[in-house]
DNA sequence: CTCTTGTCGAACACCAGTGTACGAGTTACG
DNA sequence: CGTAACTCGTACACTGGTGTTCGACAAGAG
């Protein structure tokens, strides 16, 4: 309901913007404004006319990210036995981790502390319903919180991503290790 | 033998100098030569005779925390049962990480890339050498490599540190969730 | 005691980024 | 068409850091 108002021409590049931000942001961080005028064909000072500041600008692009991600793991089948689930669901998510890596980073410097949290609500919310799932089904451990669990998936999944970056390990082998290891993590602990 | 020729009073400032940078990188990792040089009660001037430039002191400093923490690490006992020595590696180590976590930010952004890998060799060849052991007596699994299993550990490890930095979880249950999780992660797959 | 080494503060040059102001030119939209 | 919306480049003010220079002064070493 606000946005009747605005001119084609703005539109164009206020998506020139976004998806040029995004791309600069993807491959340095700390990419400066005029950095990403420049890739998108656009002047600083329309850029700045669009986005009060780096940082709102910033958001916009993280905001998008999410989303477009949300949409590509809302496809992905969460039903039958939990372990598949969750493999299926790594598969996804790893491909997002990897291609938004140095953006979440841009995010979490340029953002006010708890905003990268807050944008994550969903995709963590859709984790945590799988393990309690898994959970309630015996099929993976209680002895730990869910939200540790929720936080170790992620932390192997940017480990991961790290050591692509530092071209220690293949895109493809990082899928299998990620599953392989929080599979066994996340196993209900065998009474010996 | 460069060593002797230094005043007894321009040690105590470098001591000074090193010990109040850790002090402000540990809480800031953006912490400004001003900050420091004030931190440690002297000129800034003095901070720049000492150390040529930021990315210099702040290796230095560094270079002393890998020290010092590896001088706590060599005192674990790492014989006996490879689960039971990996806990106990755990339980140093993870204080350590807790302790450094800010320091290791400032330098991985102020340092050549590739430097605080450098840096960690020693600690990583320790923890390889353990997990090595552990593979051969059939304890940790092998159909994964040793060099990911190190990164998952120091992933996790570095991942509670957060969570704790957030709030979410309390130093205690910090080391006890990070133990039962990778214990899990490094046990062989049961064949099924 | 003397001379070398170190320390101090203030000032300076420099850089890179952010955000703003201006005025002229262009483009869509009705 | 005409007008309002948009864009452009240049230039500017401001900020906050880094690293250097200077000259005066203190303090350790022999």
């Amino acid at each position: 309901m606000t946005v009747t108002t605005r001119r084609a021409d703005a539109q164009r590049s206020i998506a020139a913007i976004l998806t040029a931000a995004a791309e600069c942001l993807g491959r340095d961080p700390a990419a400066s404004t005029s950095e990403i005028a420049k890739a998108a064909g656009v002047g600083r000072v329309t850029l700045y006319g669009h986005f009060p500041s780096r940082a709102e600008l910033v958001d916009a692009v993280f905001v998008q990210a999410i989303a477009t991600g949300e949409e590509t793991l809302g496809q992905v089948d969460l039903t039958g036995d939990p372990r598949d689930a969750l493999t299926r669901l790594i598969e996804s998510s790893w491909h997002l981790v990897d291609q938004y890596r140095a953006l979440l980073l841009a995010a979490q410097d340029a953002l006010p502390p708890g905003r990268v949290r807050e944008l994550h609500a969903d995709p963590m919310a859709r984790v945590e319903r799988l393990l309690e799932r898994g959970r309630a089904e015996n099929v993976f451990r209680t002895d730990l919180p869910t939200s540790w669990l929720v936080s170790v998936m992620h932390n192997v999944m940017h480990g991961a991503a790290s050591e692509i970056q530092a071209g220690r390990i293949t895109s493809d082998q990082a899928a299998p290790y990620i599953t392989a290891t929080l599979l066994a993590a996340f196993a209900p602990p065998k009474a010996e």
